[in-house]
DNA sequence: CGTTGAACCTGTTTGC
DNA sequence: TGCAAACAGGTTCAAC
């Protein structure tokens, strides 16, 4: 669920309303949802949240207790989101996690999950740094032209799946994927290897205009995707190929948007997205 | 190395 | 109407 630009703006809602808060209280209501760290979960509370960051679609925040800090770290699978009250949830079951804060705007944090796919985990510094460096290429929003060319360049399999693996870049599913494709007019099982740099260029600079765009649009709300004061994203209302199958192309052109099964449902128009 | 399929979960939609 | 199958924003692992 929830992509590069849903977790951003995620993000911005939590800098706007936690942090700076002191954690009062952490209550977890499913055991299992906190992968590792179930031993930290007594000194966290006390402990200021100094800093919230974005790596691909993780979330990690500082908290900090006199000059010492741990690592909470929310993945949110297909269906994880951060709600500042419980009543925003559609479904009180799956609210697995309570923050109580104080000093900050919100007087709690929620986390949700139905499907359960995300996690939380709680690390010290070298495992939160071990971690990332196990799961995560350079993120999608951070990366420079250059490596990103490269990066495409040396990618011997096809367009879509490239994509999708984090560990290579961090940050795009499975819209953004098949928006940004089809938008570059380049088709998801177009070999990297193969495109001239004039072609990656194009690809790098679409990818930032249509991950910029959905930020500012407040992310795509397709399922039950929320920021976490209840508030529902713009960006679903202009994709041009995802969910679309059947539809004709947007660039204008006679042909039908197709589905592809394999590969995690690829949305493209077979007339304009060619393979080389 | 790249691709495919299954597994992990629950809820909703689709089709017979 | 009712039930079963298919499908959904993600990630990991095994097998080929």
């Amino acid at each position: 669920m929830p992509e590069l630009p849903e977790v951003e703006v995620i993000l911005n809602h939590l800098n706007g309303h936690v942090l700076g808060g002191t954690i009062e209280t952490f209550t977890i209501h499913r055991s299992d949802i906190v992968r590792t760290g179930h031993d930290l979960i007594s000194w966290l509370q006390g402990s200021t949240i100094t800093n919230i960051v974005r790596k691909g679609k993780c979330l990690i925040f500082t908290c900090q207790r006199s000059n010492q800090a741990l690592y909470l770290l929310s993945e949110l699978g297909m269906t994880g989101l951060w709600f500042f009250h419980r009543t925003l949830a559609s479904s009180p079951q799956h609210l697995h996690c309570r923050i109580g804060l104080s000093g900050a705007q919100a007087a709690e944090l929620h986390y949700w999950n139905p499907r359960r796919f995300g996690r939380l985990w709680l690390f010290a510094l070298p495992e939160l740094e071990a971690f990332m460096q196990r799961r995560f290429g350079s993120d999608a929003l951070d990366i420079g032209e250059q490596p990103f060319v490269q990066l495409i360049q040396s990618c011997r399999g096809r367009l879509k799946p490239f994509f999708l693996d984090q560990h290579r870049l961090a940050g795009i599913g499975n819209i953004y994927a098949n928006e940004i494709l089809f938008r570059a007019r380049v088709h998801p099982q177009a070999h990297g290897y193969r495109l001239g740099a004039p072609s990656c260029q194009r690809l790098y600079r679409i990818m930032h205009m249509v991950l910029r765009e959905a930020i500012a649009a407040g992310g795509s709300s397709i399922r039950d995707f929320r920021a976490p004061d209840g508030s529902q994203g713009h960006f679903q209302e202009v994709h041009q190929v995802y969910q679309k199958a059947g539809l004709p192309c947007s660039h204008g052109c006679p042909t039908l948007i197709k589905r592809m099964q394999s590969e995690r449902s690829s949305f493209y128009c077979s007339a304009c997205q060619k393979k080389r």
